[in-house]
DNA sequence: ACTGATCCCTGCCAGC
DNA sequence: TGCTGGCAGGGATCAG
């Protein structure tokens, strides 16, 4: 599942491999991946306009925002999210998968497909600002490694809400980018219980997490994102995160720092994988 | 303000 | 072996 650094190893990628392109033609297979700007699928003849629009344009810019994918074009920007299973591969072999729903042409052998099993991720086309202003990319909270996340807004932001720690971290309108997998292993690095409603936290206790948020993205960054499942950027490659993964998916193991049976417990939704004992 | 359910969709796995 | 049913999972949306 791409989460901020799994989409951030994409963007860099991308920008690689299309910077500069112009789509000379969009294939398209599965046509509900589109949608407009409030995230509803296009009906067959917008469809057909929105994709003569994206034809002959050139990406400009490729930027990610939280785990969202952000192309911008001459005149229209796609914005993509690829939930729990969407991936880009220009790999040749893609073409013939089943999953593959989108194929944008910028001559005859090169491209980019977007591939996507469980379908569930989407792109979004925009044509203005005022488009922009509906979606939901445009009202996430700050980049957790960026100069607006200060620990001074974390603290506030959780003296404010009754919210358990875990729904809170997975909250985009609050931070952006952090999703299950990482959510667990921040709040195993601070030594937090993710039921823990957010008001409940402590200065001290507030500031590991602050600095757990920073470092296990940064670590994910640097490894290249977690391949669980089936993540790997655009050259088919996986990541090394899933070795450095403490907590996620480690129900049964024992805790490296005290020895205890780590338990899951659904949280916020989510299966949250945590330590009884080290986590308060 | 917050929680919980539902939906989207398919692979995968346990159980029969 | 082959089928079936249930689960997983991000996030939007809606009901309570």
């Amino acid at each position: 599942m791409p989460e901020l650094p799994e989409v951030e190893t994409i963007v860099k990628g991308l920008r690689e491999n299309i910077l500069g392109k112009k789509v000379q033609k969009a294939e398209i297979r599965y046509g509900n991946i589109f949608r407009d700007c409030s995230g509803k699928i296009f009906s067959e003849d917008n469809l057909k306009k929105a994709i003569k629009n994206i034809e002959g344009q050139r990406i400009i810019a490729v930027r990610r925002r939280g785990k969202y994918i952000i192309f911008e074009l001459d005149d229209f920007s796609l914005i993509v999210h690829l939930r729990m299973t969407g991936k880009f591969s220009s790999e040749p072999a893609i073409l013939k998968d089943k999953h593959t729903h989108v194929i944008f042409f910028f001559g005859e052998d090169d491209f980019l497909a977007y591939n996507d099993v469980r379908k569930f991720g989407t792109i979004q086309v925009i044509a203005c600002e005022e488009e922009f202003e509906k979606t939901t990319a445009s009202r996430l909270g700050p980049e957790p490694l960026g100069d607006e996340f200060t620990l001074e807004y974390l603290l506030q932001e959780l003296k404010q809400t009754k919210k358990n720690i875990k729904a809170f971290l997975l909250t985009q309108e609050k931070i952006a980018g952090i999703g299950n997998i990482y959510a667990d292993e921040i709040l195993f690095y601070a030594g937090v219980n993710p039921l823990r409603p957010g008001n409940t936290i402590s200065a001290e206790e507030g500031e590991k997490l602050y600095h757990g948020i920073k470092e296990k993205l940064l670590l994910g960054i640097e490894a290249g994102g977690a391949s669980i499942r089936n993540y790997v950027n655009e050259k088919g490659e996986k990541g090394k995160f899933q070795d450095l993964i403490q907590v996620y998916g480690r129900k049964g193991c024992c805790c490296p720092k005290c020895g205890a049976e780590f338990i899951t417990k659904t949280v916020a939704g989510r299966t949250s994988t945590f330590c009884p004992q080290c986590q308060k």
